[in-house]
DNA sequence: TTTTTTGCAAATACTTTGCATAACG
DNA sequence: CGTTATGCAAAGTATTTGCAAAAAA
């Protein structure tokens, strides 16, 4: 059991936002405590939208795209993430099962086609919550030619 | 191997492509065989505004809504996928590794916590593309309640 | 006091839609 | 010929950015 303050998010998250605030040089101001209280807090994996609303409440004065700002920094700092991927759609046409290993840096999708070994079964409690009628399984990183170029900077 | 048309798209991608069209009552337009094929062809998971570039090469007065509409229609039939989810982000602040089940209709975004005997493990030719930093997992299709909606009616 | 962050407003990026004309079957 | 698809233009949604004022350290 973790200990709860007034909020309900555990003290342990709390402490481990400021550390990592602090880490990176980022203020603690009210307006990111509170966003990241609220996604925290949020079991319904809040868009900004949503988070902005919730937080005007306490908050009258906080605009989108502070949100919008805010969400990205904790994004970085790894204490929130973000589900699914955004960005522009990309298509494919390989009916094959295989999945996708995206850069961050430079964007670039390679294609990881599975060995028969490999390949992904659905679990059991997936298949409890509904038909799955699509899998998608996406890594990323830094692919090697970025790495290599942070290298050489 | 298969057989190639002068294109390089397998004679075999094309039937099937005709024949998916012919039973959803979709016209075969150029436009749509063109579009089709540059899909089917680039091995880099072009966005809209690639394959729009790429068909205008032969077909001038291709419109970039048009690109869209197709590829929804492709999606639809089943030829064409979409890589990673576009649509707006939501976020997450829970750090232990878990996955998503989305249903298509209602938008809903479920938790999929894995038993350890289920946890994902990176595959080693992902490895070798590059530093993973980070996995995706999504599951999507119809949600129970949804699936109990559509019999009602 | 210095630097970061905010709120505002405007801009951008991506995608969708209404409608008249053109084209498929 | 009837219906669907296209191109155009305009609208819509999600997100980002420049800047001056306000706030954190």
């Amino acid at each position: 059991m973790h200990t709860q303050t007034s909020c309900g998010v555990t003290a342990e998250q709390l402490e481990n936002f400021k550390q990592a605030c602090k880490q990176h040089g980022l203020r603690l101001t009210p307006q990111r405590v509170e966003i990241f209280k609220t996604v925290a807090l949020s079991k319904e994996h809040p868009d900004a939208e949503h988070v902005f609303e919730t937080v005007r409440k306490t908050m009258p004065n906080v605009s989108l795209d502070t949100v919008y700002r805010t969400l990205s920094s904790l994004e970085d700092l790894g204490l929130v993430f973000r589900v699914g991927f955004s960005s522009k759609a990309r298509f494919d046409a390989d009916l094959d099962e295989h999945y996708h290993f995206v850069c961050t840096q430079c964007g670039e999708v390679f294609d990881v086609v599975p060995s028969s070994g490999e390949k992904l079964s659905i679990p059991p409690e997936v298949q409890h919550l509904g038909r799955v009628q699509k899998v998608n399984l996406q890594f990323s990183g830094l692919c090697r030619r970025c790495q290599a170029k942070q290298k050489d900077l």
